[in-house]
DNA sequence: AGCCAATCTTGACAACGATCAGATGCGCCC
DNA sequence: GGGCGCATCTGATCGTTGTCAAGATTGGCT
């Protein structure tokens, strides 16, 4: 039952059940993503009682949310990956994109959790914003040609690219895709080809539209 | 009790209440989209006991189903309309993008309820490809320049659109997004801003893309 | 008229989120 | 170093939910 003391910071006098709630919260949602998360279910894997929790998350919706924020960061460190491997300014943004949406194909249930906080607090995490996806494609589209000092541009063309990608993300799954999908060569092959449908993710013509 | 028979098939000796029970769900959707549906509540609403719909719907999400398949309808009759009103030849998609996020805005229970039905089934209702909003989004891409005879270049344009579409509607509430709208002049004008940056909207250079 | 079957109600069960009164034990202060 | 304070955890409990089984009720067909 106990654990190595790790080098965090270990709170009081049973371990880290803050971080063990969470850790086990990810577990199931890794394990089976298909219904939603019961937060007794998540007590049970820690192996505590069910008020446990409320010790550490006022309510389950702030289970979630720290459930949630891990996964920004998971979706941050995969998108910064996905950048570091491609070759520079050839499709970026596609790669950027399809990297977001492979994310979310992978963990559809931490995805789900994700988003559904973010629409509860009507708010995404700052972190987000300041070192973490969102950056990523602000970084991206300056690179493509946008001009910096245009705030409102950046950070409607930013907006314009994230709300694409999530609507592909949410919607790539349909059975009724299945077929063009495997017309075109497998998922990788659709995300390519859709998101260059969006011709916003086009360098070339993005710098012309603007 | 008894109500003039209609033409539909009226089934048994209660009234109808599967009828009754869409209705009541409805209802409840429109008043108060905060949290989810409860069977028990639309049940109740409807005055009768917790177990009447389990006559009527296998599930709970069957009649989630028999709403959401309400809410299509109601999307394609709107975004017609939309569509009849707008000027010919001018950012029809947009106009379509933009009916389809406003109606998102103005029933955001019914939406909710229409994608998480989708996300369930991993299919769409039929009903939607042949006469409601994809035939729609398919229509006015030929209107904008589109080969009609390609049919995986369209299929797969339409997709992008209707992911487009549905990443802004369900991105647009986000609280962080408010300065911005405000700073163009509301929710109309930040909307056709936001889906001008998806080039794709612009018939000349989706003309030019494909 | 009389029966069949579909409809609706009652009652029940398990699981859930949330709360509260106690038990438990760590850490700090004297 | 001993005792106390307080955060942590447990157990019990409440109201609610989805779902099911059994019984009451009623309409329609023969």
């Amino acid at each position: 039952m106990e654990q190595a003391p790790v080098a965090e910071t270990r709170p009081y006098h049973h371990g880290d059940l803050r971080r063990a709630l969470v850790e086990a919260g990810r577990r199931l949602l890794e394990a089976e993503g298909g219904s939603d998360l019961s937060l007794r279910a998540v007590a049970r894997e820690a192996g505590v009682s069910p008020a446990a929790p409320y010790h550490h998350f006022r309510d389950k919706n702030e289970l979630l949310d720290a459930l949630a924020m891990e996964g920004w960061d998971q979706l941050g460190d995969q998108m910064r990956a996905a950048l570091a491997e491609a070759e520079v300014g050839r499709d970026r943004l596609v790669t950027l994109g399809v990297a977001y949406v492979r994310f979310s194909r992978m963990n559809p249930a931490i995805y789900r959790v994700m988003f559904a906080c973010s629409q509860n607090n009507e708010t995404m995490p700052e972190k987000l914003r300041d070192e973490g996806a969102y950056r990523l494609v602000c970084d991206t589209l300056i690179e493509s040609g946008l001009d910096p000092e245009d705030e409102t541009g950046l950070e409607l063309a930013a907006i314009a690219v994230w709300c694409a990608a999530h609507g592909v993300a949410e919607m790539v799954g349909f059975k009724e895709f299945a077929p063009l999908q495997a017309h075109l060569g497998g998922e990788e092959a659709f995300l390519r080809a859709l998101f260059s449908q969006l011709d916003i993710f086009r360098p070339h013509l993005v710098a012309q539209a603007v």
